[in-house]
DNA sequence: GGCAAATGTGAACAGTGTTAACATGTAGCA
DNA sequence: TGCTACATGTTAACACTGTTCACATTTGCC
């Protein structure tokens, strides 16, 4: 980074959480530093403080923008009449975010790197659970999802998991192994979208109402 | 710890092992380090390097106990006759180990942490995947298990991705939102069970052979 | 214009894992 | 037994981390 004409830099905390997010994004929580992402905006390592207080801070800003990047995957998937075809294509969106944007996924989930009470944390980092957990319920005949009911909250709280172990054994390679000959590079395109037809069979065809 | 009376320390390399393991009970990787565990074994920051090379390799060490461990609470599963039961008692066992040992199942998992090319880890991490896929591929009626064919493996992977997914979620707090009135102490006793029978209904009795 | 607050710097601190050179004990072999 | 490797310990240093403190600079407001 060049050196700044100015003593003020203009807009430090978004070039903070730009540069951490680039960092991420490149290498992971593993080459990531506060004192990286401080050079890489052409600032003091002490700088940072005054916008975040902490490094969780500024990580829990990065780890938002991978929320809302998760849910740009889920949201170019677009509703059919099939329920099946929607939580499949839901979980492998999911699926597919996370191989894409590794660094990223595993910051989401790394409670001690965030500050899980930021109110902004809690409500982005439940929104891709619950359009996924939606489309499960949706799957298993709750058409009229309430949260109230213990069946609507198990069948969401089920599929969610099913979505996030996915996602993890995916990702970290130890899904592969389970298929014979499945390449690492197609297993996206190839295995995984037949082992969702499994996981959520497509569904008899709804009983005509009766007139 | 009080200075030894030799120079040599006798077992420190089991010392060691012993010494992370409690520290990661204790206080989860956050509170560990290498020189925390030296000091507990009563020795210099520098020994470990002579038994392990680096911190990944003591804490590789951690993990396989960890993993041993795991499967201790799913062997305390007995099978029954009821492959419905099985399955939902082996996804319950993970997910109380992971709450009652939350520093070694987060440890478990961290890729950056544990040397996955070791031997004996590769073995250890899908002893407790094999022996829950294998219940799950059970259930859904497979009754000789063949890992070269598809639906097998992807009833497995499938099962495994559900009991992890699970796991991480109650044991971060994440699971228990979705139930109104839920409290975090009775969550594994009162409200899990209800989930996983609805994840893993009762099967219809088996038809009786025709004579 | 002046003064407080926001936002930057630089130096220091305690902590980390790792390394190099060296000390000590152990074990095997002539 | 004596000698010699080798294994296993120590000490000191290194580069790195996040954070804090006192201080510099700029901004914005009365």
């Amino acid at each position: 980074m060049s050196p700044r004409a100015t003593y003020h830099h203009g807009d430090l905390r978004a070039a903070l959480i730009d540069a951490a997010d680039q960092l991420i994004a490149e290498g992971g929580i593993e080459t990531f530093s506060l004192r990286a992402a401080a050079q890489r905006a052409g600032v003091s390592p002490a700088a940072p403080a005054h916008h975040f207080g902490s490094v969780k801070g500024l990580l829990t800003q990065v780890a938002l923008l991978a929320y809302a990047r998760a849910g740009d995957y889920l949201d170019s998937v677009h509703d059919t009449p099939d329920p099946a075809h929607n939580v499949r294509a839901l979980s492998l969106a999911f699926v597919r975010f996370a191989v894409e944007n590794p660094g990223h996924f595993r910051l989401m989930f790394r409670g001690d790197l965030v500050d899980r009470d930021d109110p902004r944390y809690r409500e982005f980092s439940h929104r891709p659970g619950l359009r996924l957990g939606r489309a499960v319920a949706t799957y298993h005949g709750h058409r009229h999802i309430d949260m109230n009911r213990f069946e609507d909250a198990a069948e969401m709280l089920g599929g969610i998991a099913a979505m996030h172990g996915l996602a993890y054994l995916v990702l970290e390679g130890k899904a592969l192994r389970f298929f014979k000959g499945a390449q690492a590079e197609s297993f996206l395109t190839d295995e995984l979208p037949r082992v969702l037809e499994q996981i959520y069979p497509a569904l008899p065809p709804p009983a005509l109402p009766v007139l």
